[in-house]
This record gives structure tokens, sequence and C-alpha cells, in this order.
DNA sequence: TTTATGAACCTTTTT
DNA sequence: GGTTCATAAA
């Protein structure tokens, strides 16, 4: 029987890059929409089917979702090609993160690297507590000039570490206003570090800082390097020194290594992240790179891609890449001016609808903004109208305080000597604050056996009864003899009764709670999902409605970060105005604002038929100085030069002449003041 | 020492 | 609009 050619439907420098077959380095540029996703999948095949071992790559993904979406079609692409019959994809053991990956490996080699194997994860939040408390604990949050705040000093902490540049030169160039705390910080990190190996937790930087660290002991490198023939790196533009230097320390002559990228596209320097990678690995192993470019673009019409290129066009520094398509022309990009950010919201809604009208579904729609607040006054119109929306990026799940509760409390069990859960599990408890805190955990510190310390400690006298059901609790969850998720469920009959005392919304929270749980089945230890949730969590967030039901159609929001990689039929991007895109967080220096032209970039790329940027010539600031909410006037963005307006189509919405009129429903009344003040002493 | 109440605060993007 | 921080009362 004749085989289909897999290669058959791509282009010649896909090929290229899919066959490349030689020992040397290759590396990927991938322009928006040129396929890179099903590029790889092609790679990841071709591998497989010319003898390469699945269990022996490692696929390094920006997220797992990338990772699923590369299995998936990788599986596609292999079965179709040799005539598989079986439906299930390749399992590619290895792909993820950087950071679950060196979860993995960390986890996996801890005993020969003087690791405890039951170190728990801690997230940003726990992290920023944790930097909050030593902060204290060594006097620095009385001094008499303010010191940096802790979420500062996490942030000053980390990258030193991913950018591995010294304290002194990070302080210079990113925040100069701490430059004098130099010493301090120094022994502010010494203490926090400290903390960490005490408490047996491990933050998002040690997951990388250690793996790195475990390389550069020569027998641990050769032997790690030698489990994997292949390493593929997806959004290589996005990755930061120190995991270009964990690449190089397993695969030192870059045999077997692939990554894929595209400059243009580099939006997340603000996490140390640096395009230096991307232009430098020509060079960096002991063999020169192959380069492939693949400039042709599947995803867009060209009038989109117009607009996009003159946009990218302006950016200060690139590699000239100039994309094409052979799809047939469509409708010009738009530019909508509206009044305010209220009428933004009913525009959207409206355009969306008309779409889906028009064949476009809801789901192949999507609204993209910088900010995750900005869509605020577009979910209320959504909700007022009945349409159904998902939305990605923002408060994630996991920080809802009643989820990080049920969280901690596996957590606490899980490693008993991690502070920060228990600090915050015991304290649920009525008559315990942070004194009988603070006593408890020293004592379980101090404890050769936590558990026994916990279950002799005296509580207060307010706290006994509640003390006594928490200990029995405590000592089934450690004693891991119930089969998980079935400890889960334990932890949440516990937990519930104390949500209701605390919380008038208990209910809404308790659909939180069952949802953390059906979750939590879908893993097979509670170590895997303590770990894996906290790496990699779910994107949606909660919300009061539940999340729309898997074969209903719902509309996208999304920030313009998490959109990455993705593509819709329509798009539609709010806020295109200077102090959104770019945000007034971000225009210090040069490199931030270019960052920003990349972030307008990566959103226009995302539509494939229609591209709508939204202006509302008017909106709300909350300033914290002069006392309240104030208009600006604010003009569209930068970004969009007026040389540039011929690649677009401008509109206004209200009619032109309306448009800074007030709107009706300025005038019309939407509360009274008289009935509220009646009502107040009523 | 704990808990309840009030005031201030601050709002980017993510592993 | 939500949480975190400070102060006061139990």
């Amino acid at each position: 029987m004749q085989l289909p050619d897999p290669l058959a439907e791509l282009n010649a420098q896909q090929r290229e890059a899919v066959t490349h077959d030689d020992q040397r380095p290759l590396l990927v540029i991938a322009g928006a929409g040129s396929g890179k996703t099903n590029t790889l999948a092609h790679r990841v095949a071709h591998l497989i089917r010319n003898g390469a071992d699945p269990q022996r790559m490692m696929l390094l993904t920006f997220s797992r979702r990338a990772a699923q979406e590369m299995e998936r079609r990788a599986g596609t692409v292999l079965q179709r090609a040799m005539g598989l019959q079986s439906t299930t994809p390749p399992n590619l053991p290895w792909s993820g993160t950087f950071h679950s990956l060196g979860a993995r490996l960390l986890r996996e080699y801890a005993p020969r690297i003087g690791l405890a194997e039951n170190f728990t994860i801690h997230d940003r939040g726990d992290s920023e507590d944790l930097m909050g408390l030593v902060r204290h604990e060594i006097g620095f949050s009385e001094q008499k000039k303010r010191f940096p705040l802790k979420g500062t000093c996490l942030g000053i902490y980390s990258r030193v570490l991913n950018t591995r540049e010294p304290l002194a030169e990070v302080l210079q160039s990113v925040y100069p206003w701490c430059t004098q705390w130099e010493d301090e910080l120094k022994k502010l990190f010494g203490a926090y570090v400290e903390a960490k190996q005490q408490q047996n937790v491990l933050d998002y930087d040690d997951l990388l800082g250690f793996w790195a660290d475990m390389m550069s002991e020569p027998v641990l490198a050769q032997e790690v390097g030698a489990r994997f023939d292949h390493a593929l790196v997806d959004e290589y533009q996005d990755t930061n020194r120190l995991q270009a230097e964990i690449l190089l320390s397993m695969k030192p002559t870059g045999e077997g290594v692939t990554v894929v990228g595209d400059d243009a596209q580099s939006i997340y320097s603000f996490r140390g992240a640096t395009v230096r990678n991307i232009l430098d690995f020509p060079h960096r192993f002991s063999q020169p790179a192959r380069v492939v470019t693949l400039e042709r673009n599947y995803r867009s019409t060209q009038p989109i891609l117009d607009a996009s290129n003159a946009v990218i066009a302006a950016a200060r520094e690139r590699f000239t890449k100039n994309l094409y398509t052979e799809k047939g022309a469509g409708a010009k990009a738009q530019i909508v001016l509206v009044p305010d950010e209220a009428q933004q919201a009913r525009w959207v809604a409206d355009e969306v609808l008309r779409r889906r009208e028009g064949g476009v579904t809801l789901k192949s729609q999507a609204v993209l903004f910088r900010a995750s607040n900005h869509s605020a006054p577009l979910e209320l119109e959504l909700a007022r109208r009945n349409i159904p929306f998902v939305k990605f990026g923002g408060l994630k799940f996991l920080e809802a305080a009643h989820v990080k509760d049920l969280m901690a409390v596996l957590r606490f069990a899980q490693n008993p000597r991690g502070r920060m859960a228990g600090f915050r599990v015991v304290q649920l408890i009525p008559g315990i604050g942070p004194a009988s805190a603070t006593r408890l955990l020293d004592a379980m510190a101090d404890a050769p056996e936590p558990l026994v310390a916990l279950q002799q400690f005296e509580p207060p006298a307010a706290a006994r009864e509640e003390w006594a059901a928490f200990t029995s609790l405590y000592a089934s969850l450690v004693n891991t003899s119930l089969a998980f998720p079935a400890d889960m469920e334990l932890a949440r009959s516990w937990y519930v009764p104390h949500l209701e005392r605390m919380h008038d919304d208990a209910q809404v929270r308790k659909l939180d709670l069952e949802q953390l749980a059906r979750m939590a089945a879908a893993y097979p230890t509670r170590e895997r999902f303590l770990t894996e949730l906290t790496l990699d969590p779910p994107e949606v967030t909660s919300d009061q409605s539940g999340p729309p039901l898997l074969d209903e159609d719902y509309l996208i929001l999304s920030t313009i970060h998490s959109a990455k990689g993705q593509e819709w039929k329509a798009v539609h991007v709010l806020n295109v105005v200077d102090g959104c895109i770019p945000s007034d967080m971000a225009t210090g220096t040069s490199e931030e604002i270019e960052e920003e032209r990349r972030l307008l970039y990566v959103a226009m790329t995302r539509a494939k038929e229609h591209l709508h940027l939204v202006v509302p010539q008017r909106f709300y600031v909350t300033q914290q100085s002069g006392g309240g909410d104030r208009h600006m006037y604010a003009g569209r963005s930068r970004f969009i030069a007026e040389a540039m307006m011929g690649a677009f189509e401008q509109l206004a919405w209200p009619q032109a002449d309306a448009s800074l009129a007030p709107s009706r429903e300025a005038q019309a009344p939407v509360m009274s003041v008289r009935d509220r003040s009646r009502a107040a002493w009523r």
C-alpha cells in the first residue's frame, strides 16, 4: 500500500526544518502564523519515524497546553504517515515547561543532590509571603527610610537568578531606586534562601537554579544529558539566560537540539527573557547551528498582514522577516473609535453577535486586552446580554482565598516543615492567631518528628475542641494510608464548616472547591497534584456562573500574553490607546516600549480574517493622588502612526458627529441618591 | 492574644 | 472591588 507522503503539505522551508538530519543544532526562525507548531509536530513525528525513542525526547514548550497540542498533532501526523490504526498519540513523557521538567528531575535526583524528596513548591504568593516574613524578622520592615516591599524584593531576587547578572547590575538597570539597599538585600536574600532550605520548600527560581547547579557537576551532567537524544524548545525567544544555560549544559555539542522562535514576538522580558538567546544561539554550541526561516504565513489575510507588518516595521531593532501569504484579499484591519469604555463594551458585544449571525461561531472569536482588568466593563455587558464567555489570564483560580486554604491543608500534610502552608492552615481554627501559630511551627521545626510535636501542642483554651478535630485530620493526612484523592475529600469536609463560618458567599466558594476536587481526580498522587497545579495552574478564572459546558459555544476573552500561539477568525483588541498599549507602567525605558510594540503585534497577528482595534477616546483612570477617579482623554496608541493609517480602515461609532457628545445612557438616570439615602435608614 | 472594624491601597503581563 | 494593613475592643 502506498502511504501518503507526510511532507507533501509542507513548503520548502518547513520541509528543510523537519528533515534536518545532521548533527548540528537547528534554529528555526518562525514568523507569526507560519505553521510553527505544525512544523515542530512534523519534526517530532519525523524523528520518531526514523527510530528516535519518544521516551528520550525532551520537549520544552511554553505551557503544558502547548505540549499537549504538540503531542496531539505529532500523533496525527505519525498516524497518517505510518498508517497506524491506533488513535493514541505518541507518549512523550518528557514534555512540559522548563519548570515542570526541572521539578521532575530534581525530585528524581533528590537523594543525590541533597534534597528531601517530599519538597513542596511555593507559588508566587507563598514566595512573597516568605520573603516578607524574613524581611520582618531581620528588622528591615521598621527602617526609617523605606525598604523595598516584599514583592519588589522577590522581583529583584528572581531577576538576579534568572538573568545571572550580579545584584549591583540588576539594581542599576532595573531597580535604580533600590541601589542604596544593596548590602541589606544581600543579607535578606541569604536569609530567604536559608529559610527555604529549613522548610524544605523550593520556589519557581529554585527549579531552574538547582537544575542548572546539578548540571554543573560533570558526573550528573553526563548522566542526565545522556538520557535524552533530542531536546526541542518552542517559543525560544521567551527563555531567559538561566534556561539557555541549562540547555547548553545538557547538550554541549548541540547535537539533537532544535529551538523555534520569533524575535518579533518576544514579550516576556519582564520575567528575564532575553532575545539574545535566539540571536546568539547559532554560535553557543561547539559547532555552529543551521538556521531555517519560515516566512510564509498561513493564518491571516493579506490586509491583516500588511497592517501587522507596518506596526512591527517601526521596531527599533529586529530581524527582518517579510511575512507573506497566498490567502486571497480580505477586509482591511479596522480602527474603531468609540466614545468611552462603556461604549466600547457595547460595540464589541454588537460586533461579536453580528459576526455570529454571519456564521462565525463565538469560539472562533476572541477579545484581547493588555491587562486583565481591562475586560471588566465588557464582562458586565456580556453577562447582561447572556453571551457566554471564558476568560484566560489574570487572577487565577488558585489565588482565591478559599482555594488556597484547601491547598495549604494538603501541602502542610505533604511537607510538615513548610511553614507558609502551616501558618495559613492553623489560623483557620478559631482561637488560634499568629502568635499561637508561630509557637506551634517553632515547636515543629525543632522536633525530629513534626507530627508528634503537633499532637503534643497545647492550644489556647478557646481552641481546644477544634484543635482536637484538626490533629486527627492532620494525622490521617500525614500517614498516607488513604488513597489520593480520598484525603482531598477528608480535608474538604474538615474545611467546609470553617468556610461557612468565615464567608457569607460560602455557597459560591464551595462550587470552586468541588471543581478543585474534580481536578484532583485526574492526578495519580497527592504530590503530583500539588506540584503540577502549582507549576501549571488552570488558566480559566473561577467564575460565578461556572465554566460553560464544553460543547457550548462561548466567546474567548484573553490577555494578550495568554493569547500567545493561538488564532481566531475574528479578533477584537480593546483599549488600543496610549496608557494601555503601551501600558503606562511600562514606558520607562525604550526596551520596555519596544516590548509593548511587539505585544500589539502579537495581538494583531492572532487574527485570521477580521481584525478590529478599538480606541475609546475617553476612559477612566483611578489615581491614588488627587482623591478620586477622573476622565482622561487618550490618543490612539503611539504604535499606529499616522503614516500607517493607509493599512487600516477607520470608523467611528456611534456616527462621528455624535461621538463626543454624552450618550443617551450617560444622561439617563442610573440610580437615585434619594432612594438610597432613604433606604439607609429603613 | 485574638478578632472585629475601619482605612488605605493599588491595581501588567507569567513560571 | 478586593485585599491588606492598622487600630481598637473583647
